[in-house]
DNA sequence: CAGTGAGCGAGCTTCCGCTTGACTT
């Protein structure tokens, strides 16, 4: 192997393969993974009576690396540390230049912020210093962050639940997902009516729909209203048109994508950034870790060659966007396809080519010419009538970037108004009423967060960055404070009122599907509890803008405006005070406990809290002779809602219903919910199945239910290999075989018909396909 | 995904931001 006179160090290793091929064979291109070297992890590593100091340490899993780094800078005569350009990437460099021993004479600092091959030579020929202010606000960013999660958390330990975590952006994550809910359960509700009409135009005979622009607050305006339209005579009032101009969204950016991928594609924040990991290893976009919407001139020609040559001239409009999000800091570029001529990617999963089209049209489309649309409202007046009906329709005068791409929307309300397109009308024009309806909808309350949308929020306030989202999000629901909703909405009655032909007033009452919460984040009691505590003790952390006002603070140290410790310094002033204060627990009930009142009989206290393992209730005091009692509440239970006697039920487990086949039926609460128990088996009991009121008899069905299950759940056997079973599950067949679980195909009608060969050949294609992608690592 | 089924506990837990593998549940 040659032996290179320059060593390149990037941050990441797909970025230093790219790289190599631009620089000649002087250049080996190495990665650092990210930091080298951090705090320790295990302990607190702030000197706070020395100026702060952090005590940094190669992690163990970063050891061998760093050696081989050691190794190859010794053998090189420049070392070029090419890590980002923002506060991270300064610090990484820095780090570097200390770990490794380099040497200023044999150092230069190269900063670039495009892979392109223009971009780099221009680099290397404009190297400069490491910007040790830079690397002090990241020092301040760190220690701070460490400060305040580990002052935190073991105050929350203390006074609340063990292995509890605070953090600058978690904890303010959890807040915006309480106070939503919040807002929420404040939400009153309240109906109103919506009056819809379809007209015709007596001349041309061709019809539109129209509505009356206000809502009616009650059931007997509406029936007025209509009633009076029955007899009324209808003409067009006014008609108005105006032009409207629609732009592309810009390229995306890591949350602007994770935003699309949800809406449009149904993945998880962590499954879109896995899925673009490996789009991005395998060479088919730019960096998914970012926050800039720049695109290099080199992108920006190629996508304008391909919108000149495949989609027309006219439909070009080059244009550089500039990032209005806090905090940015534009170390690369917006995330795009690498080649934009691809259309379809050689051996990609299918997940991975919609997020590659999805992520290649909105670049496109991000360099398009605007929409044109005419938009033509007419108001339509009837005889009588207090309020004109409206009508509004649009007309897609030039297509523009929808012809590849249009954004998508949060609200999933169905009131969203379909388009049409109205016929040619004029004032005055007599129109006939077809028929008219008002149908009762309700106000809504702020829609719950979801990932996505809670990755926005937290873009918009600066919190977080685009590497910690999907981590964050994942450590909120780790930590119970959060979880994602599960029920698929509950139904609603509402009420319509339709005008029949002879002028009389039809009641209808139908249902809807309301407030469906699958996929929401809901806070849980833990959360509203540890939020509750951290926003009395801590207001200035919880604070929406704590980041953005130390942001400030990290520019004026990066500038050298401000020496970072004196920072951290005033910082801790009023901070570790506050931990003490937080710590010191006063006599009274622990934080956030209830008291629901009294057992009857015994008298004793009985009270709601967070225990050692959640929400639990408590009767009786530790004073007392009598040792308190526990129960833990049930899952759908909350230690804000809960009443005595809901309380006093959970003591009622285990609960003998009485004797089934000669044995004791019991009913018992686990870690899994309520069972119902009987010779030695347990049965889960539905959750619509309140666990306090199971009867003896719906204890039996359950029983004989589950042994149903149990007896249609073994399909075939085989004799030569008694360890190979089909078996019938809850998602249908499937094969275990030595305690693992195989898919049947799709293509296999009758899982029966199944041979021995068959099934072997199924375990050995499953086994040799690739590795199943990463799961997110379960809490311990 | 494919099944589970305590107990208020003695030695732990925790932050945010950079970046990817190496583990078998």
């Amino acid at each position: 192997m040659s032996n290179p006179k320059n060593l390149v160090i990037v941050e990441s290793p797909a970025k230093a393969k790219t790289i190599e091929k631009f620089l000649g064979d002087d250049y080996r291109v190495m990665s650092s993974y990210g930091h080298i070297r951090d705090l320790k992890k295990k302990s607190f590593s702030i000197d706070v009576d020395h100026d702060f100091e952090p005590l940094y340490e190669i992690p163990e899993d970063k050891e061998q690396l760093v050696d081989e780094l050691r190794k190859a800078a010794a053998k090189a005569d420049t070392v070029w540390l090419a890590s980002d350009e923002d506060r991270e990437g300064e610090a990484i460099a820095w780090h570097l230049y200390e770990v490794l021993g380099l040497k200023p004479e044999h150092t230069r600092r190269i900063v670039f912020h495009e892979i392109t091959k223009k971009a780099i030579l221009h680099a290397i020929e404009n190297p400069r210093d490491i910007d040790l202010a830079r690397v002090d606000a990241q020092q301040a960013r760190r220690v701070l962050d460490r400060i305040v999660g580990f002052e935190l958390s073991p105050v929350l330990w203390k006074r609340l639940k063990p292995a509890l975590s605070a953090g600058r952006v978690q904890s303010v994550a959890v807040r915006l997902i309480v106070e939503r809910e919040n807002e929420i359960k404040n939400f009153v509700s309240e109906p109103y009516f919506r009056i819809t009409g379809t007209f015709t135009d007596a001349a041309t005979g061709s019809t539109l729909r129209a509505e009356l622009p206000r809502r009616l607050p009650a059931e007997k305006d509406a029936e007025e209203f209509l009633k009076a339209c029955a007899t009324a005579s209808f003409a067009v009032k006014s008609i108005s048109e105006k032009p409207l101009h629609k732009s592309p969204a810009p390229p995306f950016t890591t949350s602007t994508l994770q935003q699309e991928a949800a809406r449009k594609l149904g993945f998880s924040v962590s499954q879109t950034m896995m899925v673009a990991q490996r789009l991005y290893e395998n060479g088919h976009i730019t960096y998914m870790r970012t926050d800039s919407l720049n695109l290099s001139d080199d992108a920006i020609a190629a996508i304008s060659t391909q919108i000149k040559e495949r989609i027309g001239e006219k439909y070009l409009h080059v244009r550089k966007y500039h990032t209005a999000s806090k905090g940015a800091q534009e170390a690369h570029e917006a995330i795009r396809p690498t080649y934009v001529e691809t259309e379809t990617l050689d051996g990609a999963t299918a997940q991975e080519q919609k997020l590659y089209t999805l992520i290649r049209r909105r670049a496109i489309a991000s360099q398009m010419a605007d929409a044109r649309i005419q938009k033509t409202t007419v108001e339509i007046e009837g005889s009588g009538l207090p309020y004109p009906f409206a009508a509004s329709g649009e007309v897609l005068l030039f297509d523009g970037f929808l012809k590849v791409y249009a954004e998508g929307h949060d609200d999933d309300s169905n009131d969203a108004d379909e388009q049409q397109t109205l016929p040619a009308l004029h004032e005055g024009d007599a129109l006939a009423l077809g028929s008219a309806e008002a149908t009762e909808r309700f106000t809504q309350h702020p829609p719950r967060y979801t990932e996505a949308s809670l990755v926005k929020k937290m873009e918009e306030l600066g919190i977080g960055r685009p590497s910690t989202y999907a981590p964050t999000i994942s450590t909120i629901q780790q930590r119970e404070y959060i979880e994602r909703g599960e029920r698929e909405g509950t139904p609603r009655e509402f009420t319509t009122l339709t005008l029949t032909p002879a002028g009389d007033i039809n009641r209808e009452v139908r249902t809807q599907l309301t407030g469906g919460e699958k996929g929401k984040l809901i806070p849980t009691d833990i959360g509203m509890i540890v939020n509750d505590f951290l926003t009395e003790y801590f207001p200035d952390i919880l604070d929406y803008n704590f980041t953005a006002n130390i942001e400030e603070k990290f520019d004026e140290i990066a500038h050298g405006k401000l020496p970072w410790n004196k920072e951290i310094a005033d910082f801790y002033k009023f901070f570790h005070p506050a931990v003490d204060s937080a710590l010191t627990i006063q006599n009274g009930p622990k934080f956030g406990e209830r008291h629901l009142g009294t057992e009857p009989g015994t008298g004793a206290p009985v009270s709601v809290k967070i225990g050692r393992f959640g929400p639990v209730v408590q009767i009786g005091d530790a004073e007392s002779d009598e040792k308190p009692r526990f129960a833990s509440l049930l899952k759908n239970q909350s230690v804000s809602t809960i009443t005595l006697e809901e309380a006093l039920k959970l003591f009622d487990f285990p609960r003998a219903l009485g004797t089934f086949e000669d044995l004791p039926v019991q009913v018992g609460i686990g870690r899994f919910g309520p069972y119902v128990r009987h010779d030695g088996k347990y049965v889960s009991i539905p959750k619509d199945l309140p666990a306090a009121e199971v009867t003896l008899d719906q204890a039996i069905e359950l029983i004989k239910a589950k042994r149903e299950a149990e007896n249609n759940k073994t399909i075939k056997t085989f004799d030569e290999e008694p360890d190979l079973q089909i078996l019938n599950g809850r998602y249908g067949p499937y094969i275990a075989f030595n305690k693992k679980n195989y898919k049947i195909p799709r293509t296999v009608t009758d899982p029966a018909s199944l041979t021995l060969e068959d099934a072997r050949k199924i375990i050995a294609d499953a086994d040799a396909a690739p590795a199943k992608p990463r799961r997110v690592p379960k809490k311990k």
